[in-house]
DNA sequence: TATGTTAGTGAACACTTTGTACGGTAATAT
DNA sequence: ATATTACCGTACAAAGTGTTCACTAACATA
């Protein structure tokens, strides 16, 4: 890829994420965007065919790393140093969110942005699908699968959402104690 | 209340509830709203100073009755014959929101609403609050009541955003069946 | 029924945003 | 060294926003 892409791209994303902490998605306009990048209007068309698409690019980007690697912790694949490998799949996300991701949190944390929001409970469905519902480890056999697997992972974004209002007050450990607390009956 | 004023303010309200019906909340411009209610641009504006101050008040229409009969259920001071005493306020609010105020599924249906389910949110965390909250009606003690609050009251959301988009076949009792179901690590 | 008040009309307004197009310039790859 | 490609600046039409204004019609009330 040509520098010159690249470095505008890394503008755009810059200046995006930039304003995304001081307001809301829809808050936002392209001319925002232009400007705060410091790019021709021609440029961002050129890269981005809405602002949606450069969202969703933008999740792309920010959840590849993060979903992955929970897909390993899930499977048992990760044999590295950072965490026990008891930990469950969620305190290694919450962790991963607080230490790494701060971009993250600025989106979670401007209000307004259910295409963020769906991006990620959909990421967490996918998740939680191979980890749980494949592997037989939900509890309600009487309950359908997808009622559960839809409740678990919006319960964990709004358990991320609420832990991100309140000014994270909470360590990695003690919110997935809340989260696990209240999903002893769903998970085994 | 001027009959010019009401029969206006219906006519917004109709048109934009009918739109809602077609189309997300954000695709939705004032300019639509004015076109399909057929009235005059300058009379949109003296009823509403922005399409989200017409949404709020919507909310208030729609919402008022049903929150307000639920705190009345939930009180014990509903004895009139729609449903039984013994009936849960969640399957009371599910049996209203089915049988009574299409309109609200409309809101809800469409994508995007972040607005209306914030809305329908905070509502529910009033009611769970004094149903649940101040009657001691909730079990863990050791996690915030604030965080259990707010995840019964966007759990409920999330449930009645999964029946409407998977085209509401369960009844309302066995939805409140389902959603009562992962609840009871939750509620006594 | 006559009268003052109020709401709606339609047209116009300045303004912002959007998405596209263009030739010119500078960085890049080979 | 050269051809390619990305970016720039500017301009443009189209659409939406929020406000103003004089005119008309509906309203409440006496």
């Amino acid at each position: 890829m040509d520098r010159r892409q690249r470095k505008t791209r890394e503008a755009i994303f810059g200046a995006f994420t930039r304003l995304l902490g001081k307001r809301a998605y829809h808050q936002i306009t392209v001319q925002d965007i232009i400007d705060e990048a410091d790019i021709g209007r021609a440029t961002f068309y050129a890269h981005f065919e809405t602002k949606d698409y450069l969202l969703k690019e933008l999740c792309d980007e920010l959840f590849g790393h993060i979903i992955d690697t929970a897909m390993e912790i899930a499977h048992g694949q990760h044999h590295h140093s950072c965490g026990k490998a008891t930990d469950s799949v969620f305190l290694h996300l919450l962790r991963h969110l607080q230490e790494n991701d701060l971009n993250i949190l600025y989106l979670l944390s401007s209000e307004n942005n259910e295409i963020f929001l769906q991006y990620f409970k959909t990421s967490l469905k996918k998740l939680i699908h191979s980890q749980f519902a494949v592997q037989g480890k939900l509890k309600s056999s009487e309950l359908p699968e997808d009622y559960l697997v839809n409740h678990i992972s919006s319960s964990f974004v709004e358990t991320v959402s609420w832990w991100i209002r309140r000014g994270m007050k909470e360590s990695p450990e003690e919110l997935a104690h809340y989260f696990e607390s209240v999903m002893t009956t769903v998970i085994k």
